[in-house]
DNA sequence: CTTATACTAAACACTC
DNA sequence: TGAGTGTTTAGTATAA
């Protein structure tokens, strides 16, 4: 998924496997004469980049303009040569930065001994910090009919990550893998008529398209990641601390893997490839019909336009055009399809949960938190799903969303493809499939219905709770009246 | 220590 | 037939 890389020497060499012993992740190291320049120009815009996000903060987020700003400094910066940094690491390339060591220094407040640490040029040979479920949905999403086949996956994510050009090729299996296993990438069934030779294309599922648009707001280019949001003169901030920023939600792996990690980089680190940021920032949200600073700020308006106006109850933000079902956001994989796509299947789609659900959920939250209130309803907004989850305890959240998504979807990954398992287990894979075929699994809607029934049941959300019961309290009613006559 | 998540490697099957 | 693609399993690493 992920932004994904964690904070873990995993994440800042390039695998853990073959790659790393291929040396694949240089040590951190000053950039040379040729860079010194860029790295000005990416000190000059990262300063002008977090006092952007700084001051989005700094208004409550009550506009957008903001974010204007800041993705034309992206834009800018983009064409600043820069590449990626990372900023997890050690000059030495082994060890993760921790919170005290990454103290600004006087002279670049933003980029502190960061950026005398980090080689701002060496980007390309660093993995960047998306888990490959993102850079496969950023590349999808990227596509113009939204699909791709695997050989543009992996030409996007070559194109926009240097990094792969020189890493081992188990970077591809690794996308095929997560094709695969992925539940929020599917086959597009070929068209006969334009075939793209082997293999298919794929697409993103609608259903779980809001758990990758989510994770993806977990990456650290988010400009709600407090690497960036926080003003550059504050000391990195905790984890802990995190749920003071609405739109994060730090029980998302993402999260932990990332954006929490990525409180310990000293501000103004610029992370990664510039181009990343600056194009790839949001490219998974549909652009907006009007757009006055293009398509991708457009798409990062539709996003946390929504995210913020609905999030926030402010009536003055910006409201998506209607008919975004991606801003009716589920939030991040861990809480997989299966709640919202069981209060979806069961609610009455005519009457979706409205903001007063969105409501409800935030006063349960305020009375009583606890990580099985989780909004089950991919209606309820991501901004409240956030808010709401922010507020649980890390722990807590991390147990809950994994467990019980686990457990609705009857498998460990519950936005992978696992299929449950039992059908001939045993046998070879041809025949498993064979298998399969001749009785196909229980549907996933209706493994989601029967689990997530139960998990609703106690969970006691309000909105898919009373939707639900009172359809079957409805329709127990009408049957024994029926009886009666 | 357990659990969840993500990644990698590998084997195998299928398709072109 | 080989290469690319798709699926699945196993193992590892990390965080909480």
């Amino acid at each position: 998924m992920g932004p994904t890389m964690p904070p873990s020497k995993k994440a800042q060499s390039p695998s853990s496997g073959a790659s790393a012993s291929q040396g694949m992740s240089p040590p951190y190291r000053q950039g040379d004469a040729a860079t010194a320049a860029s790295e000005a120009e990416a000190a000059d815009l990262s300063l002008s980049l977090s006092a952007s996000f700084s001051k989005a903060e700094d208004e409550e987020l009550t506009s957008l303009s903001w974010l204007h700003e800041s993705t034309d400094l992206l834009n800018s910066f983009s064409h600043s040569g820069l590449r990626s940094v990372s900023p997890l690491q050690d000059p030495d390339g082994q060890h993760p930065r921790s919170p005290s060591s990454s103290s600004p220094s006087p002279d670049d407040p933003l980029l502190g001994d960061a950026h005398s640490a980090y080689d701002l040029a060496a980007g390309a040979n660093r993995k960047p910090p998306y888990s490959f479920s993102c850079l496969i949905f950023m590349a999808i999403e990227d596509a113009p009919n939204k699909r791709l086949p695997v050989k543009d996956i992996y030409g996007w994510i070559l194109e926009h990550f240097p990094y792969f050009a020189s890493a081992p090729t188990g970077w591809k299996n690794s996308v095929r893998h997560n094709l695969s296993l992925n539940k929020c990438f599917k086959k597009v069934d070929k068209d006969r008529s334009q075939s793209i030779g082997k293999g298919s294309l794929w697409s993103i599922d609608p259903e779980y398209r809001h758990n990758l648009i989510q994770a993806l707001k977990k990456t650290p280019y988010h400009p709600y990641s407090p690497g960036l949001a926080t003003p550059s003169t504050s000391p990195p901030t905790l984890p802990q601390t995190f749920h003071h920023s609405p739109p994060l939600w730090s029980g998302s792996p993402l999260f932990r893997k990332n954006g929490g990690v990525l409180l310990q980089v000293p501000r103004g680190v610029i992370q990664n490839g510039a181009r990343v940021r600056s194009q790839a920032l949001f490219p998974v949200i549909r652009p907006l019909p009007v757009s006055p600073v293009g398509s991708r700020t457009s798409a990062i308006r539709s996003s946390l336009g929504d995210y913020l106006s609905r999030g926030q109850d402010s009536p003055s933000r910006y409201s998506p055009p209607p008919g975004s079902e991606d801003l009716q956001d589920d939030h991040t994989y861990s809480t997989a399809k299966s709640p919202s796509r069981l209060c979806n299947s069961q609610a009455d789609p005519s009457s979706p949960l409205d903001d007063d659900d969105i409501i409800a959920v935030e006063i349960q939250s305020d009375v009583k938190p606890e990580p099985r209130e989780i909004p089950l309803d991919s209606h309820v907004s991501a901004a409240a799903t956030a808010a709401y989850i922010s507020q649980q305890p890390l722990r807590g959240q991390r147990r809950s969303s994994g467990a019980g998504a686990g457990t609705l979807a009857g498998s460990s990954l519950p936005w992978t493809k696992n299929r449950a398992r039992g059908i001939s287990d045993t046998l070879p894979l041809k025949k498993r499939r064979a298998a399969a075929v001749e009785k196909p699994p229980e549907s996933d809607d209706e493994e989601m219905k029967e689990a997530a029934g139960s998990l609703l049941h106690l969970a006691g959300v309000r909105a898919c709770l009373n939707n639900i019961t009172n359809r079957t309290a409805k329709g127990q009613k009408e049957q024994k009246e029926a009886l009666r006559n």
